[in-house]
DNA sequence: GCCCGCGGGGTTTTT
DNA sequence: CCCCGCGGGC
């Protein structure tokens, strides 16, 4: 593998090899660039890092420098998304700069804007103490005004309210906005929903997430004096990952912005993967016209392997309107890329663990040097039934979080409840959880009477006068939800939170409750409330702070508690997105079919696309030595079995750097006809034809079928999400990237096939 | 008020 | 196929 061109286009980067000694990879210096950029300390600066350019070093070394140089970490702020990098971030400061104390501002944008709010919400005509929600309460509020407005969760899904509510906010739009861009049917439902939600938000004294960072915005925007302490304490910002900030976010940092623009930003707009969720790539050129920054760019990777760093080029180069970067390493070629094509998912999944598996026989690797990637959730599965059988230890990264666990949340929801009165959506949460028969009818009339005597429902509960109107059987079953509320509440504000969740796993029931049930989750269920008690422990110990709503701001905004590095000896598996930032010797790359990645709702949208192909290349650029890419010829999805393509990004890899894998004993299910030898990877031609012959079949109407493009007059290219009915009945579903969802009746629509 | 069974829907998700 | 949430039956 030596002088073969390395790029068959024009535009791809050309990757420099054996500039720099291989001592460079073994023990890594501040390279000129890096140096600069750590150095660089008067004034605005942009630092696009490429990936494992040294970003983090850069970063951490950067507060050292100042520090050095007499610039008090007491007046330094640096802001991620992630707690696990501030973490991270944090321990290397503090690290470098031994024995100093670091009282810098390390932390998430929204840790941030949660401190900055507590100190001062109420100019906003919020309480101090007001309750964050998450995306789970969000839509519990969202369900409930629905109702308020006769409307059903069927027709309009809270779950997709509530994300476009979440994109509008992170655009610092609000319900005005909402009403006046839309004028169709559907949408005034939402501004009316958005409006509504944003009352009763404010009523129940609640912010969701993207309110933390929207009403930090509008305090520091409209209260000059905090704007002040902030930007006069703080003359040195810092902005990890600035590729996927969104357009508050971009404000924020803007109003924190002292005086002296001593404001750092770091980022990569090739692993821009959050454009979906409201993240803007724009805001690098936006930050370019505001601030006039120096501009550095690490373009060393110190990561992977020559091979590697190659094909990943070759794949990420083929999107339009990237910085210009040339990315180069000093280090191998290594070895070539293994692409592997399985008959099915599961003999895809038998080939990864059985990979792994003689790795891990031959005694070179251990096992958390191995990570498989996916695109979408589903795809864990297969994995995890092959890894098991092969007995070989794995961990799932991503899915249900710790605190959004229903159980987590079912116990901290009494103290919210109890901490914030106004609170209506923790408090309805707990009412009858475990039942304890106060049904929606007892309820309702609770509620009432909450409104008539001008007391939040909690109080009116808890006030015998009122619940005494209630009949007899009603009143005391509800007196004896009374008394546990007045228990938790007295232990919440005597003892330590580890105590009050420690009772409030008995006073309420729920570990009772649970044990009565015997389902197989009951028991997962109870190490959870178990671990919650040690979470409580561990945070009052770490950060000498024993109170309850100390515990709650920390729960709500941490909420992941699985840390990957501390997860030693298993392999771990992971969706793409969920890998941005780590690194693995060994990674499998998986499921690299047409329509599952890139993903078949992406097709057909340029833009879509190219987030595609930035995944792949975060998904790629986390090797450091051995990269494999897998892809299946046919696979189940939702049950039925389907024929893919290979996606294009295999075709994008430049053939010299990478090799069929045919080593292996495969699991072979009947019908396995052995490794292909033909080239596989054609340039992918639009899949827009019905698969047929052996393929199992897909759900077809009248020659159309779900995922195949369609051209209609005046959406034009779109692609079929569902079928519904048959013949002249028959409903097309269709998502047109430039006009969104559409239900078409098939007679009427005239569409052509792409 | 509770529980089971059906039906709909299923991309990614740092906080 | 598999998970969820709601509604109807108990």
């Amino acid at each position: 593998m030596d002088d073969l061109p390395l790029f068959s286009s024009a535009t791809a980067p050309p990757v420099l090899i054996d500039d720099v000694p291989a001592t460079v990879y073994e023990k890594p210096e501040l390279n000129d660039p890096q140096r600069l950029a750590v150095e660089n300390c008067d004034g605005p600066l942009l630092i696009l890092a490429g990936a494992g350019s040294g970003k983090t070093r850069v970063i951490t070394y950067r507060i050292a420098h100042l520090v050095q140089n007499g610039v008090s970490p007491f007046r330094i702020m640096a802001l991620t998304f992630t707690n696990k990098a501030a973490a991270e971030m944090k321990e290397r400061a503090s690290e470098i700069l031994r024995g100093q104390r670091v009282n810098s501002w390390i932390s998430t944008f929204h840790s941030a804007c949660l401190r900055i709010l507590r100190k001062d919400a109420d100019r906003l005509n919020y309480p101090k103490d007001f309750t964050v929600y998450d995306a789970n309460d969000q839509s519990r509020l969202i369900k409930a005004c629905l109702a308020e407005l006769g409307l059903t969760d069927k027709e309009h899904p809270a779950r997709q309210l509530g994300s476009m509510i979440s994109r509008y906010k992170s655009a610092g739009k609000g319900p005005v906005e909402a009403e006046n861009e839309y004028r169709a049917h559907r949408d005034e439902v939402f501004a009316r929903v958005f409006q509504l939600y944003e009352t009763n938000l404010q009523k129940s004294r609640c912010m969701d997430f993207d309110d933390l960072l929207a009403k930090t915005v509008t305090l520091l925007r409209d209260h000059k004096p905090v704007r002040d302490y902030y930007t006069d304490r703080f003359t040195h910002l810092m902005v990890d990952e600035f590729q996927d900030t969104n357009g508050v976010q971009y404000d924020l940092v803007k109003l924190l912005t002292g005086p002296d623009k001593n404001i750092c930003v770091v980022g990569d707009d090739d692993q821009s993967i959050y454009r979906w969720r409201g993240a803007e790539v724009g805001n690098f050129s936006r930050f370019e016209r505001d601030y006039h920054p120096k501009i550095i760019k690490l373009e060393q990777n110190y990561r992977s392997a020559g091979n590697i760093l190659k094909a990943a080029n070759a794949v990420v180069s083929k999107n339009l309107d990237r910085k210009e970067k040339k990315l180069w390493t000093g280090a191998d070629d290594g070895e070539l890329i293994k692409v592997y094509t399985a008959e099915d998912e599961v003999d895809e999944a038998h080939f990864v663990a059985n990979t792994i598996k003689s790795a891990l026989n031959e005694g070179s690797r251990s096992l958390n040097e191995f990570a498989i990637f996916y695109r979408t959730n589903s795809q864990s599965r297969t994995f995890e039934d092959a890894l098991r059988r092969n007995g070989t230890a794995y961990k799932i990264f991503g899915g249900l979080k710790f605190y959004d666990r229903k159980e987590i949340k079912d116990i901290l929801a009494w103290f919210k409840a109890i901490l914030n009165p106004f609170d209506l959506v923790s408090f309805k949460r707990i009412i009858n959880t475990p039942p304890r028969g106060v049904g929606t009818v007892t309820v309702e009339k609770l509620e009432e009477l909450a409104v008539e005597n001008g007391l939040p429902l909690i109080h009116a509960i808890e006030d015998e006068k009122i619940v005494d109107q209630l009949s007899l059987g009603a009143s005391k079953k509800v007196h004896a939800l009374a008394e546990i509320i007045g228990k938790l509440r007295a232990i919440t504000e005597s003892s330590p939170a580890v105590d009050a969740i420690g009772s409030a796993l008995t006073e309420t029931g729920y570990l009772t409750w649970l044990e009565e049930e015997e389902k197989s989750e009951a028991r997962t269920r109870m190490e959870n409330l178990q671990e919650l008690e040690n979470a409580a422990e561990e945070f009052a110990q770490t950060n000498g702070d024993t109170t309850m709503s100390a515990f709650l701001d920390h729960a709500s905004l941490l909420s992941d508690a699985d840390n990957v590095d501390e997860q030693a000896g298993s392999v771990k598996l992971m969706t793409v997105h969920v890998s941005k930032g780590l690194e693995f010797p060994m990674v499998f790359v998986t499921g690299l079919e047409d329509k599952i990645f890139p993903h078949a709702r992406s097709l057909g949208d340029p833009a879509q696309m190219g987030e595609e192909r930035r995944l792949m290349y975060v998904a790629m650029t986390r090797a450091r030595e051995v990269l494999h890419l897998t892809h299946a010829r046919s696979r189940r999805i939702f049950g039925v079995g389907q024929r893919n393509k290979p996606s294009e990004f295999l075709a994008d890899i430049p053939p010299a750097v990478c090799k069929l894998d045919s080593s292996h004993p495969v699991y072979r299910p009947t019908g396995y006809e052995g490794p292909r030898k033909a080239p596989i990877y054609k340039p992918a031609v639009p899949q827009n034809r019905i698969p047929s012959g052996a393929a199992a079949p897909v759900k077809t109407e009248g020659g159309f079928a779900i995922g195949m493009k369609v051209v209609h007059k005046t959406f034009q290219v779109g692609v079929i999400r569902k079928i519904d009915g048959v013949g002249e009945k028959c409903r097309l579903t269709i998502y047109f990237p430039r006009f969104g969802e559409k239900k078409l009746i098939k007679k009427f629509a005239g569409l052509l096939q792409a």
